[in-house]
RNA sequence: GGCGGUGUAGCUCAGAUGGUUAGAGCAUACGGCUCAUAUCCGUAGUGUCCGGGGUUCAAUUCCCUGCACCGCCA
């Protein structure tokens, strides 16, 4: 019987627009999800909406819809998100389904008959857009601390949760369970707020119908924390399917962002024990991210849309910067250039232009076959020793949700390799004549390959399956597990690899033209000229022309010119707007998707007023013809 | 206002139950190699380890205090 892990997301607010913070948190999941399912585990992912309340009846309504038609649709922003993320979740549950309605009943009645929940009246400031309730004193100028609008005083029967009487039992649990709580400053945090006394808490509403209506009474619906939380237990069979539940019951770990700590760390726990359930493991609470050192926020209007990010840059470029930026549980910044930054040097330097160099090397000098072994000797052992110790590091800091840590140790391996491969020299041995080590040391280095994809998967799983195309492993089922890195030496001799693309193509960055001539600058543009007594441009002078790779998104005929069409074009990159004279030759319709050749590093100019930058290629005099390529190329890629 | 945290190389951060030259990545400079995506490898660095005081043979590490920033609560 395998083990099982069960990790759960939050359900996302169905209202909300996807944003970095979203994916940040499921991409996280996903990650310890395929890791575990690496290591063996019966996995259960869970992720899904939350989709009742107040505040989606009203968007409903505004929309003429009913708030299910409203939920229906918006939900698919997340779905096509996590498919876009690669997110290998389990179920996806949904709080409007039917499923859910009769767990989180039948956790209410199960706590009512228990004796602790009471019918009360509940009066209280409340801030609809918020959904916060305010006591009298943390209203600022009688308007909400937070967003600062006004708000209103509720004051209406509710059913009570008593919360207060759990207070003890919550701390003891805590204390007594230091990883219950993660980060450990968090779990101080809410140690504190536990110790300064538990209120008790309003779990219904009468103010709107669109929730799941309290049984027997159905004038209330379950408030919000009561009825999400709830989904936990829903989509194991809580309730339903006692195999399902006592599979998978207590959860391994609640994955949430610090903003609903204590709904998680507090309020879960203490419906739990009053419903006589275990505790769910682990509830690890991370950080957020602040986009190019400022707080994101919709006001600023810098809102990071995973999905353009996604176009720009590649699934699992973002997935790794995700993971691999800042340790896991604190905040962290989101810039483009350090995105740029991560994906040129650990990605295309270190990852790529080791798995590059590896297959040219197997194909040179071993005919594209993987040879065996043969004996390794003291030179070898350095780099299987540093194998297993990243292995075994990496595995640690994996079971503590340590991800940048993780890949740090990952690293460290893919370091070692490109350092053993410049001291073992292929290409002197093979000159040499002297084939035995050569055999070896090319089993030795995609061996190393081997055991760094696999460690890889979780993070970027595309990636590493490319790797295992290109290193002719994927049918290899036995090599592919993280157990198979116990050992050296995993991967059969003979197996053929099968070099491809390049994994990671640089993102050429813009740099600023320099003020002034440094001196080494100075020295290449004397080579220049030497190189070019006949009068011709140098090759140098030639690389200073940036051209790329564009895909048309958008065109449009610019009003008033019968020649000049306005274009948007994907670079790879970025979007850029380019004015280009093509209107005569071509209809804007028939350019959408077209891949042509682009001008990156043009100085932006002004035709008809509409900015360009950035210039399309094309041959002809009247009747012109875009410069296009043979087969396809990916937006961005650097023509020269 | 109460409680807690952080302050280390140009940048992002790691670290030591107190003890020889305080680390990594990125960035910079120089050198080497050619299998490779102008990639890789090596070398060079620079640090009043936030300020002040105390404990100690010895503190950047422990204690106190000040400053700055951050978090939770009110």
């Amino acid at each position: 019987m395998k083990e099982s892990f069960y990790i759960t997301t939050p359900i996302y607010y169905v209202n909300d627009v996807p944003h970095i913070g979203h994916a940040y948190t499921t991409v996280a999941a996903d990650v310890m999800a395929r890791y575990k399912r690496l290591a063996g585990y019966n996995v259960f992912f869970l992720t899904g909406s939350d989709e009742h309340g107040q505040k989606v009846e009203k968007a409903a309504l505004e929309n003429g819809k009913t708030p299910i038609q409203l939920a229906d649709k918006v939900v698919k922003r997340f779905i096509g998100l996590w498919k876009k993320l690669n997110i290998s979740h389990d179920d996806f549950i949904r709080t409007s389904q039917e499923r859910h309605k009769k767990t989180a009943q039948a956790l209410f009645n199960i706590v009512r008959e228990k004796g602790d929940i009471y019918l009360g009246e509940y009066e209280d400031w409340y801030c609809t857009p918020c959904e916060t309730f305010l006591t009298e004193k943390q209203l600022v100028d009688n308007r909400c601390p937070d967003c600062k609008r006004e708000v209103e005083l509720l004051k209406e029967e509710s059913y009570f949760f008593r919360m207060s009487a759990y207070g003890d039992r919550l701390l003891k649990h805590i204390e007594e369970n230091p990883d219950f709580i993660q980060p450990v400053s968090r779990r101080n945090e809410i140690i504190s707020f536990v110790k300064d006394g538990l209120r008790d808490l309003s779990i219904s509403r009468t103010t709107f119908k669109w929730g799941i209506p309290v049984p027997d009474n159905d004038e209330h619906v379950i408030y919000v924390w009561f009825d999400a939380l709830t989904n936990y237990l829903t989509a194991v069979g809580g309730f339903s399917d006692e195999e399902k539940f006592s599979t998978f019951w207590p959860a391994d770990i609640h994955l949430i962002g610090k903003d609903i700590l204590r709904f998680h760390a507090v309020y879960w726990p203490t419906f739990l024990m009053a419903a006589g359930l275990p505790l769910p493991k682990q509830v690890f609470a991370h950080g957020w991210w602040t986009v190019e050192g400022e707080k994101m926020s919709k006001s600023l209007g810098n809102v990071v849309d995973p999905y353009q990010v996604i176009d720009e840059y590649g699934v699992d470029q973002f997935r790794y910067f995700l993971m691999r930026e800042v340790t896991f549980g604190l905040d962290g910044d989101y810039s483009k250039s350090a995105l740029i930054g991560r994906i040129n040097s650990d990605l295309g330097n270190d990852l790529g232009n080791l798995l590059n160099r590896s297959l040219t090397m197997t194909e040179k000098y071993a005919n594209g076959i993987v040879p065996s072994g043969g004996q390794p000797i003291q030179e070898d052992m350095e780099l299987v020793e540093m194998a297993e110790k990243a292995v075994n590091e990496f595995n640690e800091s994996m079971n503590k949700l340590s991800f940048n840590r993780a890949l740090d140790h990952l690293w460290e391996l893919i370091r070692e390799t490109n350092r053993y491969i410049d001291h073992r020299a292929p290409w002197k041995l093979s000159k040499e004549g002297n084939a035995e080590r050569l055999k070896c040391v090319v089993y030795t280095f995609i061996e190393s390959l081997r055991q760094i994809s696999i460690m890889l998967y979780p993070f970027m799983p595309a990636t590493a399956e490319k790797m295992w195309d290109q290193l002719g492993i994927k049918e290899q089922k036995e090599a592919l597990t993280l157990s198979s890195l116990e050992k050296w030496g995993g991967l059969k001799s003979g197996t053929v690899v099968n070099k491809g693309a390049i994994l990671f193509p640089r993102v050429e960055t813009e740099k600023e033209a320099p003020t002034h001539h440094t001196e080494p600058k100075e020295e290449k543009s004397k080579k220049t000229k030497d190189s070019d007594p006949a009068g011709g441009i140098s090759f140098d002078d030639f690389m200073k022309v940036e051209l790329h790779v564009g895909v048309i998104k958008e065109a449009e005929k610019v009003p008033k010119s019968d020649k000049l069409l306005k274009l948007k074009v994907d670079i790879g990159r970025e979007r850029r707007q380019i004015v280009a004279g093509i209107g005569k030759s071509y209809e804007p319709e028939t350019l959408i998707g077209k891949q042509v050749a682009v001008v990156t590093n043009l100085k932006p100019a002004q035709l008809m007023g509409i900015e360009s930058q950035g210039m399309v290629l094309a041959a002809g005099e009247d009747e012109l013809k875009l410069v296009t390529f043979e087969g396809d190329m990916k937006a961005g890629t650097r023509i020269r």
